[in-house]
DNA sequence: TATGAATGAGGCTTCATTCAT
DNA sequence: GATGAATGAAGCCTCATTCAT
């Protein structure tokens, strides 16, 4: 629950970095940059808060490095073999799972969403990242499209804005999350591509 | 554009509180809960900072206004005359158009509801809004079923959250919520009820 | 010795600015700029050095209100009447006098003086006050010329910036300041033109 | 302009604490002892920040040999061969020259000038350095009293604070600092002992 | 000698809040 | 009800200094 990831071989060098990125992002899950504290990432991690400014000149820089991270533990490629209806699925249960494992990363992301508003910096980058998964969503729904592998009434544009908001908007409560995002992977779906066994099952082939 | 509407009886003295709140409701739409100042919203309505302590003891006394008045202005009760699917295209549109004309309040309520999960009680009002609206659309979406309004593969209790996570993520950007939300309604009713041409959808194959 | 000027009639309301002010030049004479602490200002008017802020937005502007504040109070008129060597005389041995009275003042010019180079704003002030100055020595220095009041080897030009030197070096120790400028006025007035009297008198007639 | 002469003894060891020491200085010449920042300093001369204290232990010993490296390229012996009236000009003559050369070195003297009236030890060393240059110009004043060269007027003991006073005023504005200081030699010197002829002069009548 | 990590004191500033008028 | 003055807690950041390597 906490130090939720890798340790590196050894106790490197620059764990410290790591690990008060790691630190800002619990800290920004549980009270929101609202409540992100210098002090509070330091102490997390057993440092005096001062000396976090030996690795992040300013606390904007720390919420910089925020973003990477997360952005990168969270950019999941779109698998690409299989039936274009198989990697949707592929995709959405992926996020759902991660969801339920690893919550805070979407909690921040959502905090990041807002944040963007006030801040441009913040939010180029972040349009930069929702510009390749909007790019690659696009590419899938297109070759779906093209195979009728979804039902009638989708549109491939949309499509793409629909499955951006319901991760968007599942992320807020990730207990529900995996309802949601299933429930969307069967209505995109064609139902004659879709597996025919229980309707609220997660995982179905 | 601002002050939108609602005069209270006769330019009455609670005017200023309300003033005080949709300064605030505009306030955190465009700095988030982490900017907003006192002295700014003071400002905003034209009176000295203290003497926003005459209207609200406290900070959070104020944010808990703005809870109240982002409810009540986004309360929209779902018509309850005409078929399902014709209900539920209702709602989603109405929320589209709110969306588009005063996405200021639903920027609010995305930042209520990241702030709600670290403060109980703001949680304990808004989970019990959220049960309200939960219920009307799991009454809709059952009474559809019944009567085969909705697309194969549609769980009326899956389907309740799949509509609140898509709204949730949509507040979020307001210029293509109302893409995500037509598609969603498209996807949602049974081919077979949904009319042939709609004057709204980009592209209809 | 502290509080070194004029009580404003009735303990005014904004009494509290000028005795920050006060209290600044004090500390700026006493630590220079590299000690002046907002706390220590306020300490010594008596309020919480968070109180300053209410007076002054920013260390800097507390800084821009002590250099008002030290040109206004050393700003002297040469006296247009008389003679040129008397209004000279009279000049020097005013500065001389303020010097030995308030040296405070002088030592706050000296510490702005430097500060100014790093400092354009605030060079750029200094560099008006300077060029009136300047001016009004230049317009003294001319028409001595022409009485032929100056000691033979007097540049009117020249002379003026040997004047400000003077001034400038001696207003850094004011004990010996007097012996200086007087020495500086002997040297400047043709011998003929000066009072018979004691060489090292301060003041002759 | 940087690194001004003085090789100590074949690129020694201690050529880095001199390079310290310059570098300090440059960094006072334009920051003020305000801005002084080891930091600073350390990365002009290219090493660690917390190197320095391996050749100065403590800041304020860095500032020490700041004091003695200035004191040491300023100390200008007055020429003992020739007249009085030519040894004063030589002697002016030598510190314009070198305000307009190394402008750094007297900005730094008249920073530490100020600062001395904060640190007592400080104090002790400059005054030393200054009994020495006004016992000097004593003697060479006194001579050229006895001898007829001055001004009528001049005043040997005076006339010592006044040539101090120019040079310390003068030293703030080097490009000014000329004027000022031959404008002084005239004044100073008999009328009969001064070359009709100048070639610095600016004016000559 | 040189470094990078770490510290702790302290500085300026912000802000909600209180109080007297 | 309204204001301005005042407070105190807290935040970010800076910097000289120390220490282990």
């Amino acid at each position: 629950m906490a130090k939720d990831s890798r340790r590196v071989g050894g106790d490197g060098l620059k764990d410290r970095r790591q690990g008060l990125v790691e630190a800002a992002v619990r800290s920004i899950a549980e009270c929101g940059f609202e409540g992100l504290r210098l002090r509070i990432v330091a102490a997390d991690v057993g440092i005096d808060h001062s000396t976090v400014h030996h690795y992040f000149a300013t606390k904007e820089d720390l919420v910089a490095a925020v973003l990477v991270y997360v952005t990168d533990q969270l950019t999941t490629t779109i698998p690409s073999e299989n039936s274009p209806e198989r990697r949707l699925r592929r995709h959405l249960d992926a996020l759902a799972a991660l969801m339920s494992e690893r919550p805070q990363l979407f909690t921040v992301t959502a905090e990041l969403d807002l944040r963007s508003r006030r801040d441009d910096r913040l939010r180029a980058k972040i349009e930069l990242d929702e510009a390749g998964w909007r790019s690659a969503l696009g590419a899938l729904l297109r070759s779906g499209h093209e195979s009728g592998a979804w039902a009638p009434g989708l549109d491939p544009i949309a499509g793409v804005e629909l499955i951006i908001a319901v991760v968007k908007g599942a992320r807020l409560s990730p207990s529900r999350a995996g309802v949601s995002l299933t429930q969307l992977s069967r209505l995109m779906i064609a139902a004659d591509r879709f597996p025919a066994t229980n309707p609220t099952a997660k995982r179905g082939d």
